[in-house]
DNA sequence: CGTAAATAATACCGAAGAGTATATTTTTGC
DNA sequence: GCAAAAATATACTCTTCGGTATTATTTACG
């Protein structure tokens, strides 16, 4: 690795929690500068301007995401086991190495859906192959004869991640156990009912 | 209404969209003049400062969601029917009088959880008296015997709004119609199975 | 109708925003 | 160990930010 190369991922190591928590518009050069203890022209070295800071925190924060998800999914040997310790790492929203400030994908969807044409495709990008991923999984389940043949595969799958979403945002906002706890518990009853 | 009332409302009437589509930090004085053609020698004769017009803006758009779902419910004659009519409420977060730019419950929160404490907590009572309101609903459903008496009411209220404000996220994201119908499909079969 | 009070516009402020040209320091390859 | 290249720091630019003091204009009321 480079000595470039292991600045820019030095930066964006300390940068990107900042933007998953603050935002886009919410997060300064000066923030940048100050997390990272270099100097905008540092910075500015490595990279061409804000928004291509911006998208590599993205990809990092979801990249965190994935190889969580990838890891527990890998421990688990049954196609339902896979598909609960996937939503069991949504749970896990608050520990490391879950990214600080809660989902990427949500986080940007919601503040670039309207003002970051960029960045709302990645997080359109992240979002459709999410919901790809838990489709083929259940595709898979139900010709295992795990899951019943009623189920409707993509549907079920975005039923999946607008639940796991939405409950990451009321559980995050309130910060009370006991609403991240049932939402939890429904998600994984729907699992079971699969 | 006086003079001052009435500008006030007007101000809060035009801005009130771009905050729910740009957010907090990525809303300035100036688009506040901008799309009201006032001076900021006016606006700030009317508010004391850009958190008043933001705390009043939520307001405003938190009152529009309100007033559409009591319209909605009164008109249904059933719980069930009430609590499918706020569903279908939420589910034409494209169209008038919805406010633009989506959920101001759910834009809030994303935004402000981690940066603005004032924000927040109007979300957080928001989402609150939202998920009471529910969770009545679906106890008088249950004493109705419309519901099973197995039904978690408290449970199954945080499941819906989980469910609906994910579903906004997702299929506000992807714009697709399809993804849009399949939430809302799979959100009036929870209420039916309730 | 005239005047006082309320409202709005103008013109400004210091700070912080993103970004850059240039100088200095560090690496790197020989 | 030295020169060239790469990386970083310094010092700056211009613009926009939120906010305010002051002036001008409306509005309300007697």
């Amino acid at each position: 690795m480079s000595k470039s190369e292991t600045t820019k991922a030095y930066i964006i190591e300390k940068i990107a929690p900042v933007f998953n928590r603050q935002g886009y518009s919410g997060t300064s050069l000066n923030d940048m500068t100050r997390v990272t203890g270099l100097t905008k022209g540092s910075i500015y070295g490595n990279f061409l301007n804000k928004d291509e800071v911006a998208v590599a925190a993205f990809d990092h924060n979801l990249g965190r995401v994935s190889e969580m998800i990838l890891t527990a999914m890998e421990e688990a040997t049954t196609t339902r086991g896979k598909l609960l310790a996937m939503t069991h790492v949504y749970a896990q929203f608050g520990q490391f190495p879950f990214p600080e400030g809660g989902c990427p994908i949500l986080n940007t969807a919601i503040e670039a859906d309207d003002t970051h044409p960029v960045l709302r495709e990645k997080a359109v990008v992240a979002i459709n192959s999410l919901k790809n991923r838990i489709t083929r999984l259940i595709r898979t389940g139900i010709k295992n004869k795990e899951f019943r043949s009623s189920t409707d595969a993509g549907q079920a799958a975005l039923l999946l991640l607008a639940t796991i979403e939405g409950g990451i945002m009321i559980a995050r906002l309130t910060g009370k156990k006991s609403d991240r706890q049932a939402i939890l518990q429904s998600i994984d009853k729907m699992i079971h009912e699969m």
